[in-house]
DNA sequence: CCAAAAGTGTTGCTTTTACACCCATGA
DNA sequence: TCATGGGTGTAAAAGCAACACTTTTGG
């Protein structure tokens, strides 16, 4: 900030600060983001990521927090930020730099109308995401395209060291369950029993309930909570994905 | 975006746009930031991270690399965003978000008296960081600590999976000073032969140029170019540090 | 009974780590 | 000659991948 001689607003041009929003969640074995059909130009018809300008008395992560709440009634799911997202031209009304978040929610919501006029929906983002598909403009309005391709690249990677993939699940999970998280986000298939083996052997990573579990059919799974230990080191390592 | 109904910016408080740069060097076996002196209130005479406002013609990045060129005299140093910095009062003047950048450069400018009116400085970066030091807020202004830290945090982990440590050397190094750049960011001692096998047996990691030198004494070590590959994997253990 | 998922054991392989040892230079 | 850093060898330990096998439920 050492150039900044003055604060007079008006030698600027307005810009305008929004946040954007890459909700994920698991939804029948397909890893699904959340977005708008947009209802007006530019890119009427197109999806988008749900988002909407910062307030003034807020900050950018509650922006973002109050812009899910809204969209789709729940709080207190992961969220991080992201990256943020300022090309001039990006917005062909006026110059909007945008601070995208990924958020994490285990039992997506059934959202069809939220407060907002536009429509949310959950959408496979295989829809938008595979490398065979040619970069079709008119489907993911501005350059939300690269911010959900980001925002999966984000959570694909930090499924191999963190925890980060239990804010798929609920509370309470099996080692099965966690494990599903796992291939369906990457796209792979894994060997159950090392995965057992390297998450419950992980101390701290997961912490036992006591309760079992019949739900997912089979024997009995012990059910878990995440725990305290968030890394996981060595991480898991990711195979070359099978699927994209 | 599903939200922005309309686009009159008087419905919105003005809000300053900006970057703030950590350029991390190495310097006498010391990892250092560049930092200017503030010469004006609010925060006179506390260090500031470099940066400044972002033209309406250009990206977050374009005003990244000019803000550095401006205070280094360098240009196509290495250059990422790290992350934004929006929260309400973190500037007393007026509602500022500033993209902040991390960029690495070798061979560091002696740096006094850029274009700026205020003073660059090269200061090492433990300095701030130690852990042992007391929240100081008059020694770095407005949230400039915790954008350094998280700077410094993010060299520190890419260095294990990346080829980023070689954005600290010239274009051509040896094996040992590579291994210095970890031994200095990370503050551990490695094991010179190990890291050696390693970074040698990464294929397309590192590029022989066939050149020898001899200028860190000792025996002549070949010299190297920064290879295609620039993912370790697996990746280089970061041992427990033994200082901060 | 069978199918399905949970969980344990075992084996061979790769990687890491620690360290002995030799090499090539400058002083 | 010695000190310094470069580089190879090697063996023990740790971690990983593949898979045989047992357990416990539901249908």
């Amino acid at each position: 900030m050492s150039s900044k001689q003055g604060y007079d607003p008006s030698k600027y041009p307005p810009v305008a600060v929004t946040v954007d929003i890459v909700l994920l969640t698991i939804r029948d074995d397909s890893l699904e983001a959340l977005l708008v059909r947009r209802g007006q130009e530019p890119f009427k018809g197109s999806y988008a990521l749900p988002g909407g300008f910062v307030r003034p008395d807020e900050t950018l992560a509650d922006a973002a927090a109050r812009e899910l709440e809204e969209e789709t009634g729940a709080r207190g799911m992961h969220l991080e930020q992201l990256g943020t997202y300022g090309d001039p031209g990006r917005d062909p009304r006026m110059r909007v730099v945008s601070a995208a978040y990924l958020a994490l929610i285990p039992n997506p919501p059934e959202v069809t109308g939220g407060s907002d006029a536009e429509v949310a929906e959950w959408v496979p983002i295989a829809t938008f995401l595979d490398a065979s598909l040619p970069e079709s403009p008119s489907l993911l309005a501005f350059d939300h395209r690269k911010i959900l391709r980001d925002g999966v690249e984000r959570a694909r990677a930090k499924l191999e060291y963190s925890g980060l993939a239990t804010a798929f699940c609920g509370t309470e999970f099996t080692v099965g369950e966690l494990r599903r998280v796992y291939e369906i986000v990457w796209g792979v298939d894994l060997d159950a029993r090392n995965f057992h083996r390297k998450v419950t052997g992980t101390l701290g990573f997961l912490e036992p309930t006591g309760e079992m579990t019949t739900r997912g059919g089979g024997r009995p799974a012990q059910l878990f909570r995440r725990g305290a230990t968030q890394t996981l080191n060595p991480p898991i390592l990711r195979p070359t994905p099978s699927v994209v």
